[in-house]
DNA sequence: TATTGTTATACTCTATAACTATA
DNA sequence: TATAGTTATAGAGTATAACAATA
């Protein structure tokens, strides 16, 4: 997840975080979905997305409907409030949703994925590997 | 500050944080510095600055030392074994420095910064402000 | 047996407010 | 009066582990 301070300020003044706001991403473009596949989809666990659900859900952005078939399941839901909020979000600028939950996705970027294990195996080298056990 | 789940996974590795890293970095290129010039500099409050620093001198990385001339102030200052480390970060891979410190600068952000306030302005247009009082 | 989601617990990062020591 | 830093308190986001309900 990509974020900075400008972009934490904004969201708050929308009454969003930016996590629960990828939430709210996510459903408004997979549709109403699992806290499972919430987790899958934002690298996160399980119990990660309860909390982001239980804040969207106080906050009247989406509720927690019954799985039709799954009876452990639960489908979160965008209510018409986050539905609209997302959709102006989605729509009246491109950019500021490609840059909260896209990551970076330039050249930069790919050459530090590439690069980064070289660089942890020089790090590692010259860290006292007790000191590392520390946490 | 720009973060993701790799980077932040591999400064855990090495016994940091994304934030007790800024700290680091500050102090590298700085010297020993007042927690009050870290706060200012990582635009933070003097609090956050203190617990982050209570974790630097535990896992190591710094230690506190008398102000020379004020009795109030504190120099944070590295460690041999946090400039070891920070040393290596710099020298190594100077895209890991860049992409863990700068944020975006490329025209990308530029973009996102100039159209912020016209994104936002709409979006508020959508949202009821009683419901943003929630929070 | 495996999966979904919860409760329990804990850590990091952040903030504001009240306070102490010093300037 | 103003500044540097701490303690007190609080909230968000994250994790693992144990557990209940269901598949």
């Amino acid at each position: 997840m990509l974020v900075n301070a400008d972009m934490t300020a904004s969201l708050g003044r929308l009454g969003l975080t930016a996590s629960r706001t990828t939430v709210l991403w996510h459903l408004l473009h997979r549709g109403p979905s699992t806290q499972k596949t919430i987790a899958d989809a934002m690298s996160v666990s399980a119990r990660t997305v309860t909390g982001l659900v239980d804040g969207l859900v106080a906050t009247g952005f989406v509720t927690r409907e019954a799985h039709p078939t799954d009876r452990r399941a639960i489908l979160v839901t965008l209510t018409p409030h986050g539905t609209e909020v997302m959709g102006v979000m989605a729509e009246q600028h491109p950019q500021f949703a490609h840059l909260l939950f896209d990551d970076l996705s330039s050249e930069t970027y790919a050459q530090f994925v590439a690069g980064l294990d070289h660089v942890l195996a020089q790090l590692r080298a010259h860290v006292d590997p007790t000191d590392r056990e520390h946490r």
